[in-house]
DNA sequence: CGTTGTGTTGAATTTGTTCAACAGGAGTGG
DNA sequence: CCACTCCTGTTGAACAAATTCAACACAACG
């Protein structure tokens, strides 16, 4: 695992704990606890930060940045489950469950990550068991993201799940002008799709004039109404 | 929500309380005060449970049957998330969420299910901090689960897809013969596909000499190799 | 300024769906 | 126990959707 160490600059991971809503609700005091046990890291784009068949014994919250969590399938298609952005973490999985994760990470983009013991995580979730809660809430939020994510793969054709997460950014980014998080390629792989499907799709999109592409991954949504109604049972 | 109410009877709720790994960590007197907090509903085959668009306020432990959980897409068509079984809960994503939820429970067989209400399960759940983390786990696994069936939706072709869940299953009965927990129109719908398109790959498999097909619902396994290639990379 | 990664387009092919007809079992009431 | 119906599962054939492979264009980055 490539990565820089910085010194524990306390400053830097006050910031890093207070901010995030697994922490925020704590005092001064246990905040500062916390930033004591924490330690910083830096991927560069591509960096892999963990892959699957290891034992994680880390949770990593992520600073800056983005990180793409994907399975590889056998025959080596990359399937992506998530994109976690600023304030989310990863490694979870084993925090709870004693066994290898499947998953892989990988930064999408420069990404600063701060790290925290297992063992520590679960000292303080002993003490402060409110923290516990704030992870169902995210587990929560996951689960329902990801049955969302299973309906739209089993039940929905690539142009409604197309059409879908460009609304669900769109409501993210509370602007009718798109911003994808990600490349094509990855959008591709995260809607069970390939690149080309994703490409000419989206040219029809913009041929009907619903979109129109800008650069390489703007977007500005010129006829939500009909985007929606893709959503909302076909044709 | 048609449903049959019983009365207090306590030993049949302590031993629902007593054998769900969320409850049974606790010790005798607890598991009695929970036991009197229990309300006991029994549903019959293909009586909804909860719907979509509904805030629910009880958690639902299934003690006896089986429920499938669902999502209706607007063109109608019917995804399932998973199914569960004795021991298991449901109606936990409202819980840490204030939102409506967008999953149907469907009991898929006779089902005796015990009720607490959320209010209840928060209170205990403040005094006794350890059923958090048993949730935690409940939904580490629920994750992860759901994490696979992303992959192979997002990833897998319908035979790989199909290969796969006859692989769980016999793992999970610990036996070379199969008895599906379900349908095959659910199983279909389980792994996103039609039933006619599972009748087709299981006539395929039988006639390859991996699988034999006994009545509906029991299929046995001549050639594990062969089905297990099949998730190991293609041909 | 070239190299590499990312995105686009075309054409052939594959995979799976859809619609339709039919077969078989399970449960119900007579 | 039979007859009836409903539900589940099977099979065929036409069709639609998306993938694959291949060639090329464009952008970003050193």
């Amino acid at each position: 695992m490539k990565c820089h160490h910085h010194g524990n600059h306390n400053g830097e991971f006050e910031l890093c704990v207070s901010k995030v809503p697994i922490f925020n609700h704590l005092n001064q005091e246990e905040m500062k606890e916390i930033a004591s046990l924490i330690q910083s890291k830096t991927f560069k784009k591509g960096e892999v930060i963990f892959s699957a068949n290891s034992s994680i014994n880390e949770l990593f919250i992520i600073h800056t940045g983005r990180v793409k969590i994907y399975r590889l399938s056998e025959s080596g298609r990359e399937q992506i489950l998530r994109v976690l952005e600023a304030k989310e973490f990863m490694g979870e999985l084993t925090l709870f469950n004693e066994s290898l994760t499947q998953n892989y990470a990988e930064a999408t983009e420069k990404t600063e990550i701060c790290v925290i013991q297992k063992l520590d995580l679960q000292k303080l979730i002993e003490k402060k068991p409110s923290i516990a809660l704030r992870i169902l809430e995210e587990f929560s939020r996951r689960l329902t993201n990801a049955d969302q994510l299973i309906q739209q793969l089993g039940s929905a054709d690539v142009e409604t799940r197309l059409a879908s997460v460009i609304i669900d950014l769109s409501n993210k980014q509370i602007s009718r002008t798109v911003t994808l998080p990600m490349s094509k390629r990855d959008l591709a792989s995260l809607i069970g799709t390939t690149q080309e499907t994703i490409s000419r799709k989206l040219s029809t999109f913009q041929e009907h004039g619903w979109i129109k592409q800008t650069g390489q991954r703007v977007i500005t949504i010129l006829n939500m109404e009909q985007l929606i109604s893709f959503t909302e049972g076909k044709k």
